[in-house]
DNA sequence: TTAGGCTTCG
């Protein structure tokens, strides 16, 4: 825990911490195993970035009294907390605080031209950050000996116990002014919450008006004494019970802590400031009253706000607009689906999310089907006051935006950069993850159906099959460019152009721990980048190795090869042969079927592999390559293949190196009349030729096959009339920084022949 | 005791 509640600093913080005065901080000071001293004197919201653990916290304390008079004036600085500290400090500690931040990191502030504070500011984040809190009190209360006030307990709210007589601190969420019962009594009605995240409903009787709690907005706090818990429909509520009473405050943070009450006497300490403040605080960064509500939590009859996305939409009839959105949270009750007239759904929704109670139909009437219309799909929303509805004599849940505008009851487009809708993305990207994993378990099950199924299928005209199991209706290109990321969707559609049109240029090197892609260089630049390695005649000898010179053309220049003493237990052949000082071609040379060839330089005695833009190991007519990025040191250690079989997957391990793969990217431009389409050709690429893309690499025959395909999709000189139509399926997600929509053909095999043919 | 927050054609 990074915050820690201490009673005394010069007992409670640790010894081997050194004070370091705020005035004489600079950017230069060391501050490992450092601390500061002072006083909260500004504490900003808890800021979200985001995500839910990330916070950014900003306070200003300041010193209490300049331990160093001469060195600078300087005795408030700025602190940014972050993260889960910045959590705990914003529940922990308030205004008046004293703080000790240790394992802080300084840099210059970049407020301090504005607030003339101190030209550094401290950071705090990261496992050695730390902040002794020593909350404020009113030493008076805590040390006279007279117990002249009684000590009250406060229950938090989900804490309450049905029948319990309690004392309660919350803030008002709603209120009905006092009018006077059929009974005695004047009423009021209260809505309550507190931190634990309750919400419970409270009725005050009192037997005049003036005794009723002084509330004025909501958003003020009160305090209750003596009210019961007792049970009322389902829940808990509260009622004032014998001898009640209450204190109210204005709910603004930072504003003076004045208690409102007809109370003649009243108790009122420092434990009932830090309450309110923290109460104040909690309030301020909780949104307001009409906070969303996440499609997984609706119930029946509630009326709510819904963050989400449009995925599509669809004219009903003039005062009727079908809205399908989505949150990324599952509905605990059955969606209930609306019909549509066949090409009136613009937009469309991933197939997988069918009856996974991922959509929400939304029917919106009235004054708010104009704004409806106007809607894009793909945008993000707050519709406010939406009311779900329970079809009769089932659970299924519709939801109604009916006609009117209380209660902020309409549609909101969220900006783009709004923390909500940020949010709301992550959420969506989460789900759509955990939709695709579902996807390809589900596959994996039905591929050798699905495949049993294409072959004796009914009269086809497409030249490719779909391996997926979506069952999706087929749409076109216009409209998947008007189609929200991420969904998968099928398209029928004809190749207009593709890139590279060399065809060894779309073969890269990709890393799938790091996701790099790297391009295979070719034998040229192979050959320069050897030329030092070759002149390397450092004898080298390794204890874990046989090392035998061999002569080569040049008169004079050795090559050293270190056979490795470790055997293959299933091939005794195969040996680990390490070569020093070959040019390229010498390697291509040496390099058989039966030895694994690694290149390497002499490194301070020992052995080292070569930088990763040449190929660690050479097996017969193949090279592979290590990512730069991912691959561990460069010094050959004994090398432990200890698994029964070898292949370069198993000595890439050994060695540390973390190994490239080759894969095939192309970009294929779609037409299908409506719209042309760019998309790319990349995880799907072994799918949609039939050939793996080590194939690609080495082998003609599966060079000349992705030929022969290309040149079948897109013939020379062809008319749209004598291209092959293709039954595509397409994975649309967000990528980059800007969210831009980016299509992939995925789940598609080319048939080489035809069945029409 | 009293009241028990509120909206809605679909």
């Amino acid at each position: 825990m990074p915050i820690h509640i201490i009673q005394d600093p010069l007992q409670d913080i640790p010894k081997t911490l050194q004070n370091i005065p705020i005035p004489t901080l600079t950017e230069k000071s060391d501050c490992a195993g450092k601390y500061v001293k002072g006083k909260v004197v500004f504490k900003g919201p808890l800021v979200s970035r985001g995500d839910h653990l990330n916070y950014i916290l900003k306070i200003v304390i300041q010193e209490d009294a300049p331990q160093q008079s001469k060195a600078s004036n300087y005795t408030s600085i700025n602190v940014m907390l972050f993260g889960g500290l910045a959590k705990d400090f914003s529940h922990h500690a308030i205004q008046g605080d004293t703080v000790v931040p240790s394992g802080f990191t300084v840099s210059p502030s970049p407020t301090f031209k504005k607030d003339g504070q101190h030209p550094c500011s401290l950071h705090l984040d990261g496992d050695k950050a730390c902040v002794y809190v020593l909350q404020a009190s009113a030493p008076a209360e805590k040390k006279s000996g007279v117990n002249s006030t009684p000590k009250y307990t406060y229950v938090p709210l989900k804490e309450l116990k049905l029948g319990s007589v309690v004392n309660v601190y919350a803030v008002v969420t709603f209120f009905k002014v006092p009018y006077p019962s059929k009974g005695t009594d004047y009423c009021s009605t209260l809505k309550l919450a507190d931190q634990s995240g309750a919400t419970v409903v409270c009725t005050v009787f009192s037997k005049n008006q003036d005794n009723q709690p002084k509330i004025f907005k909501t958003g003020d706090v009160i305090r209750l004494h003596r009210v019961k818990a007792y049970p009322f429909e389902g829940s808990i509520a509260l009622v004032t019970s014998w001898g009640w009473s209450a204190v109210t405050f204005d709910g603004t943070v930072g504003t003076p802590v004045v208690p409102r009450t007809n109370s003649k006497s009243f108790h009122f300490g420092e434990e009932d400031r830090r309450a309110v403040t923290e109460l104040r605080e909690w309030a301020a960064n909780v949104p307001p009253e009409g906070s969303s509500v996440p499609l997984s939590a609706v119930k029946p009859k509630q009326f709510f706000n819904l963050t989400c996305q449009l995925l599509a939409k669809a004219t009903m009839d003039s005062t009727c607009t079908l809205l399908k959105v989505w949150d990324g949270s599952r509905c605990g009750y059955p969606l209930l689906t609306v019909p549509v007239e066949e090409g009136a759904l613009e937009g469309g929704s991933p197939a997988v999310t069918e009856g996974q109670n991922l959509i929400a139909n939304v029917l919106v009437y009235d004054n708010h089907v104009e704004v409806a219309q106007a809607l894009k799909p793909g945008a993000f929303l707050c519709i406010n006051n939406l009311h779900a509805v329970a079809q009769p004599g089932t659970s299924e849940l519709s939801f109604h935006l009916h006609g009117g505008a209380s209660y902020s009851r309409g549609i909101c487009v969220l900006p783009l950069h709004s923390p909500e809708v940020s949010k709301l993305k992550s959420a969506l990207q989460a789900c759509a993850e955990q939709m695709e994993d579902d996807m390809n378990t589900c596959l994996g099950d039905m591929s050798s159906l699905t495949q049993l199924h294409a072959t004796n299928g009914g009269p086809e005209t497409s030249s490719s099959v779909r391996k997926c199991t979506h069952s999706l209706p087929q749409v076109s290109l216009a409209q998947v460019k008007s189609s929200p990321p991420p969904q998968f969707v099928h398209v029928r559609a004809q190749l207009s152009s593709y890139q590279p049109r060399r065809l060894y240029q779309c073969l890269k090197l990709f890393c799938s721990q790091c996701k790099a892609i790297e391009d295979v260089p070719d034998a040229e630049s192979l050959r320069e980048r050897f030329e030092a390695a070759a002149k390397d005649s450092m004898p080298c000898r390794v204890p874990w190795a046989v090392t035998v010179a061999t002569d080569t053309d040049d008169a004079g220049r050795k090559i050293a090869l270190h056979v490795s003493s470790t055997e293959c237990p299933a091939d005794r052949h195969s040996r680990l042969v390490f070569v020093q000082g070959a040019t390229f071609q010498e390697m291509c040379r040496l390099s058989s079927e039966h030895e694994y060839m690694l290149p390497v330089r002499s490194s301070a005695g020992e052995l080292a592999l070569l930088d990763s833009t040449v190929p660690f190991l050479f097996r017969g007519k193949r090279h592979f390559y290590g990512c730069q990025q991912c691959s561990k040191g460069k010094v050959v250690k004994s090398p432990a293949v200890t698994t029964e079989v070898w292949n370069e997957r198993n000595i890439s391990e050994a060695l540390g190196v973390q190994l490239m793969q080759h894969v095939a990217v192309m970009k294929l431009q779609l037409d299908d009349g409506t719209a042309t389409l760019d998309t790319l050709l990349f995880e799907g690429s072994e799918d949609f030729f039939g050939v793996s893309a080590d194939g690609m690499a080495y082998s003609q025959e599966a060079q000349d096959s992705v030929q022969q395909t290309m040149d079948m999709l897109l013939p020379a000189d062809s008319s749209t009339l004598q291209r092959p139509w293709l039954d595509l399926c397409l994975c649309l997600y967000a990528a980059g920084e800007n969210g831009e929509t980016q299509v992939q053909i995925v789940n598609t095999h080319i048939r080489k022949h035809p069945i029409a043919e």
